[in-house]
DNA sequence: ATCATCGATTCAAACGTTTGAAAATTAGAT
DNA sequence: ATCTAATTTTCAAACGTTTGAATCGATGAT
């Protein structure tokens, strides 16, 4: 009855119906300092007006009128990551408790999405930025806008620290050496290792830790068995390539006893690959991963990786932005990057190198002659 | 330089570093129709002066002003389950040509949560709401204030006809069908069925179909192999619980050839709790899921499913839905059903019956004594 | 009676845009 | 030079809120 144009109860449906006059109204249902001095009788009858006519502030004068958005613009590289999710839910609870709404975009891997959704979250006055991408997007130009508008930005897994932003990921030295560490400590001596793709930052740090716990406990890595990920256009497509790099290895004819994979997804797809090949994991063969992220939780056998702290990191992020929003523009602080500590998760993947070798290669050797 | 209070670049920093009006700079940015009027060297002016200044419009006085925020609510009630990601996919595909940006809103498979996002949709002034949810939460009595307000509403994953909203999802009943008629053409007579829980509205529609399917075939279930998952707390612990319910099922020595699971982590659960028993999957035991989620395809082996077709469900969502927004309100159509074609995904963990049942029980026999 | 005091309510301006209507400027025709 | 018409630009109001300042009554003190 009382649609105004826009389709939507305003404060002045409520004075109308209340007898009282816009502001009153106003003072009462933002429960606003003055509202103290409001009549309780006055206070009552506004609110079960706006109640019966199902009112609801809009956010948008709301905002403009007082200059600020309570919104923090999340800009994940890819929702369909899993990667992403613990991250998310991280942030999402500690916005929610210092009564910040996470505004979600999903830039699905695409540099023009993601570009456009830095452009959409300036439009929409978030007041902070998080940006969840092991990702390059350096190179954006959008960044200086935000620097332009003064509105605090932080990246989870990447350091960007060099570019004046502050970095929150985990230690993918300590977590490179963790891995190893394990495989060495159950005995293996061949190892495979499928190295991230270039492009992604976390490569080369993994492999470094990798490569510099191998040479400390003096083990020779046969650069036979080590492979690099080609780049990848989607979360699935890691898998795949693995799955075809487990192929090549065994057909390669060098012997290993385990896989140390660059992440969760390319151990299980190693896992399918050494499966297709007719060998078991772990009798045959040990996978691990890294990342510990639900499908390598779930899968069987579960496999064996290096966790890390995401829900941490997303809610440090969140703090870190909210704190900075809260310094208020021109007091920023100097870019800090956070290394988070990485964690073993021995699970099933995994098991002790086999005794004795020459069995296993010719085991391989059989299967494989069938299978390529 | 010249910023205002407000931190951000406005129209009227524009203005004045370029001499003309307020109104002349809004229509040569926001390129309204009166923009043809505008003198060419004007128009190249006042966008230079806005790109060096950064400016970006701010979408808060814009859509006030404006009556329309462009924008379609997506409260999906658990990010974390795989389930939901291509759905989203879809629907932001789809609203992404269409000019629409979505809201996205994770309810974390929690009552409270949602209400309050419900909420939080209707303050942002939200044009359109989708609800992916196969849950319950029709009590909540923020519907009413959707409808009060006239916002076009539509579910994904649950039939919410009855309730005056159009609703998409799949036939579960011909995907329970088409499960169970799956695992009749490999033979399989001795099958258990895990059903899904009561307050999922899924589980009702599947079983109509398993069981109907059987009964056609003139195949009767054993009653000790229907079983039925408990209330999901979150999409993690399908998987636990069914894991559990192998292990039990094992130990009731009923005899049986295949499993059909009430989704692909009730499944994965379902192949580790065996493989935990000894069993070998396919061979000693076949097992099917529903829905066709990530972990389901790169999980070794990979589970035979029944594929829901979600991103095509997303698409149709967001288009629904921004028709009504098109038609306006007051002209509301009313309440449509439609049910999606389900599709059976063959994959590796689904074989032909084991000729020799007699085998199978003594290995299981041997082998659960054991374990359990 | 007058004046300050206090409690309850309202005025009016502002936030940054958009847009119908008006005005200013220029050009063209008489 | 005057009038009309076209082109270019600006005015001013509006969107729904918030909030410092102002108003209005009534109470109590002088």
């Amino acid at each position: 009855m009382s649609q105004r144009k826009s389709g939507h109860v305003t404060l002045l449906d409520i004075a109308r119906a209340s007898g009282f006059s816009v502001s009153t109204v106003s003072i009462v249902l933002s429960e606003a300092p003055l509202s103290q001095n409001v009549a309780a009788t006055t206070r009552e009858h506004i609110r079960t007006i706006a109640q019966k006519l199902g009112y609801h502030p809009d956010a948008y004068a709301r905002s403009l009128r007082r200059r600020s958005t309570q919104t923090i613009g999340i800009l994940a590289f890819d929702l369909s990551d899993p990667y992403c999710i613990p991250i998310m839910r991280g942030i999402q609870e500690s916005l929610l408790d210092s009564g910040y709404l996470p505004l979600v975009m999903d830039a699905q891997t695409q540099r023009k999405l993601f570009d456009s959704y830095l452009h959409i979250v300036l439009e929409r006055r978030v007041e902070g930025v998080i940006v969840i991408a092991s990702w390059v997007f350096e190179e954006t130009n959008l960044l200086a806008d935000i620097k332009k508008n003064h509105v605090p930005i932080l990246i989870v897994g990447r350091d960007l620290t060099a570019r004046g932003i502050s970095s929150i990921l985990v230690d993918n030295q300590a977590g490179g050496a963790l891995a190893m560490r394990h495989l060495l400590d159950l005995g293996h001596k061949q190892i495979s290792v499928i190295r991230g793709p270039q492009e992604m930052c976390d490569s080369e740090p993994r492999w470094a830790g990798i490569r510099q716990t191998a040479a400390q406990a003096g083990l020779e890595l046969d650069p036979r068995l080590i492979i690099e990920l080609p780049g990848q256009v989607n979360p699935a497509s890691g898998f795949e390539s693995a799955r075809r790099i487990a192929h090549q290895m065994l057909a390669s004819g060098a012997p290993f006893t385990a896989v140390l994979a660059f992440d969760d997804l390319t151990a299980l797809g190693v896992v399918r690959g050494l499966s297709e090949a007719g060998l078991s994991i772990p009798g045959d063969c040990s996978v691990m991963g890294f990342d510990d992220v639900l499908p390598a939780e779930i899968a069987t056998p579960a496999v064996t990786t290096i966790r890390q702290p995401l829900k941490e990191m997303g809610l440090e992020a969140a703090q870190r932005v909210v704190q900075a929003i809260k310094r208020g523009p021109g007091k920023e602080e100097k870019p800090r990057l956070h290394l988070t500590d990485p964690e073993l998760v021995a699970r099933m993947s995994t098991a002790e190198a086999p005794a004795n070798a020459g069995r296993q290669r010719k085991r391989r050797e059989r299967l494989t002659g069938a299978v390529l």
